[in-house]
DNA sequence: GTCTATAATCAGATAGAC
DNA sequence: GTCTATCTGATTATAGAC
């Protein structure tokens, strides 16, 4: 009654072949292109080879997911830790690749239920983070918290990028600048001009 | 030479059905979801019947996107015009059907370059509209176009309605509620009180 | 431990029957 | 004008060969 399907060693190096080219794949042509044909094809390997490092596609979406995430929060420490943390993070979060990702995986997880706790899970450490750090950094400047509590900072952020990522992404960027510019009068009035 | 297939007429019942639980099954289970068989199986109906009333999936897809967007924009040019238009709006673009649908598409057009185009076509024609009356809207409360223009109302707007919705969609909350309560304050500074 | 041959299922599409 | 029988190809997955 044991399974006679075996599972190929994690640190196989097919297996990080597939995962890189899983990633690429899915940021160009979206989730829904990530067939194991068409991702063994990227990776130079055959469409089995899939089957057997991965007992099923959904795991290996959701290790392309953590894999990025967990390199994602360290960038994201790392910026928040400069000595500019708004600029730093706006320059993150404005970083196409970021937004897509997110969105990408928001979108898989609509109907891949297996993924949604785990990228709650991620999205929440993130605003966490940046919740924390964005508290010290504002009562540094003697921003009032009232009109504009950290959490909301983090909010507005994640979703301006995300919104704008989306629209570039549709060849779309009516009211585009003006915002950015909008966004970045309010950084410099809080920090200064961005050092590099 | 010329083909022996043939394409339902534009008004059969069962055409309009099928458009109907696509939209249905597209808004619960995500566009990957709607194939010829289980969009069929929801419609009652034989899979081939999909194919029948529409060329290719992707015209299928087109003609719900179209016939909801329509819709939307009228929905959006009534709640403009109210007595309290920035109210109107912020309760339009919070209903999670309005974004869910948006994101979807989007999400669609990254591996459906046909939809791509139309797509932004009618995202441009909301923010436009948006923006027209806005601007109308904002001056009669002489608010400062320099610190808030309103094109960067609806871009803000848009974004705040269509993470807030993608974030709740995969059960998460953190920071939403403070987020709302900077909105509203905001909103009921220059609008006063929602009237209903 | 790594990979292949092959099964089982499902998808999109079309010619032809009523 | 409406629908069905059926083809072709893609996709996931597994048992078994090297």
């Amino acid at each position: 009654m044991t399974s006679g399907r075996r599972i190929g060693a994690p640190d196989a190096k097919n297996r990080g072949v597939l995962l890189d080219a899983a990633e690429r794949l899915m940021l160009e042509e979206g989730y829904a292109a990530v067939t194991s044909r068409r991702l063994a094809e990227r990776a130079g390997l055959k469409p089995q080879l899939v089957h057997y490092y991965f007992r099923a596609m959904d795991d290996l979406f959701l290790e392309v997911f953590r894999r990025r995430a967990e390199q994602g929060l360290k960038a994201q420490a790392q910026a928040l830790d400069s000595a500019q943390p708004l600029w730093s993070l706006w320059r993150l979060v404005t970083d196409p690749a970021t937004s897509r990702f997110m969105m990408e995986f928001a979108a898989l997880a609509n109907h891949r239920k297996s993924m949604r706790a785990e990228i709650a899970h991620y999205a929440e450490r993130f605003r966490e983070e940046q919740w924390r750090t964005l508290a010290t950094a504002l009562a540094r400047y003697d921003a009032d918290p009232e009109t504009m509590p950290p959490m909301v900072w983090s909010v507005l952020f994640t979703s301006l990028s995300t919104v704008l990522v989306m629209e570039q992404g549709l060849g779309m960027s009516l009211g585009h600048a003006e915002t950015i510019e909008v966004v970045e009068r309010y950084l410099r009035r809080l920090e200064g001009e961005p050092n590099l």
